[in-house]
DNA sequence: CGCTTTAGCAAACGATCGTTTGGTTTAGCA
DNA sequence: TGCTAAACCAAACGATCGTTTGCTAAAGCG
């Protein structure tokens, strides 16, 4: 099991996300997961091809068999990124049925998968897409895809105009993404930061009736 | 006069900044200048000392005569951006009285230094401290130092707890720091986001007596 | 005018970058 | 067991990076 299954508690046959299937040595997801890792903690510009390599014991030229190049390989891990947020953030979701509870428990694992250590959240948070421009456009759009989410738990919660409800969402997710800035760990859990986001904008997003 | 002192319409004498003073013809801000315009756009790890040299007609070399290293080149533009956004802050602060109308300047000053198009505040929040760790400690210091002001304004607005107080700045600023992610000009100006944004805080964030 | 400081040129340094190429090992199916 | 494709090694490529060094031109004070 890898170290990237794991930390959604997937096991290799249900990761589909392999799509590469050769052998059964294959070390796609090996690398993808190192370069999560790096990408996160010493950002992608930072990073070097070796430093990936050497993280799993490979010479460098070896890595252009799996990704044809480094941008390529950012794509991956920005991919997989977004489909485990969206992912955690469906589940929170789907297990509550208040429409304000559910955008509470949506952003309490939005800002989980931030601060908390999913290396593969940092990176699509922490990685600009304008400062890769050649893979600008298609990281900008699957940041897009994910948050339009957001927009269907927005008009649930109150009846505002279209155009209040996007500058809601862009208050409420700028918030929470600037969070890693200046989260330290030990004072105030995800959770908590979370609560107390969405209740100073409570009184301005509940449904009037 | 400098293209950078214009933006503020500093004259040179009035340039505190260029403790540099040598000759007449110093180009000590003509460098920084050229150095904020290509970290603005282009990022500063994607910036090369031979582009910046090339924008004020120099040869790489001589960059060294007036800056020690790469990171103390963005120092000086980073420390010049904080100093030019808190200037323009105080400013419309001053010009009101009602707490809550000079938080709402205060924003709209914060908001439109970001996006309209002033290089150096783009450097402050679009160069992340941790991207630089010889001078991270520095950088994220300075913006610490500015971002205090708005603990006052926020106290004067409200009679929130001091943690609930540092909250609410948090959820402020990191809306509007995460702006120049999604902004585009021509639709909604700075001026209306920051009021927007704003107005949704307004029911938790007005004083109660 | 003479002399010192300031400013910049010219040319290269070593390091590291992403990437390529050609050969070699190994797994897995027939 | 033999063969093929997958996977990786070994070694280098050219480019670019930040920076250094030695020298020269010009500014400005006395």
């Amino acid at each position: 099991m890898t170290a990237a299954s794991m930390e959604l508690g997937l096991s290799a046959a249900t990761d589909l996300s392999n799509s590469h299937v050769g052998r059964s040595d294959n070390r796609f997801v090996e690398l993808r997961d190192a370069a999560a890792g790096l990408f996160a903690s010493k950002g992608f510009h930072h990073t070097s091809i070796r430093d990936i390599v050497k993280a799993v014991g490979m010479l460098p030229g070896s890595l252009y068999y799996h990704y044809a190049n480094k941008e390529e390989l950012l794509l991956a891990v920005y991919a997989e990124g977004v489909r485990r947020i969206d992912l955690s953030v469906a589940r929170a979701v789907e297990s509550e049925v208040s429409p304000w509870v559910q955008l509470e428990a949506a952003c309490i694992a939005h800002l989980s998968a931030l601060l908390d250590e999913s290396a593969y959240a940092k990176v699509v948070v922490s990685v600009h897409p304008d400062t890769v421009p050649s893979v600008r456009s298609v990281l900008a759009g699957m940041r897009n895809d994910y948050e339009a989410r957001f927009v269907g738990l927005l008009e649930n919660s109150c009846d505002a105009s279209p155009e209040d409800i996007r500058i809601a969402r862009m208050l409420l997710l700028g918030a929470l993404n600037w969070s890693p800035v200046w989260f330290r760990p030990g004072s105030l859990s995800p959770e908590s930061i979370a609560k107390r986001f969405l209740s100073l904008l409570r009184p301005s997003l509940t449904r009037k009736e």
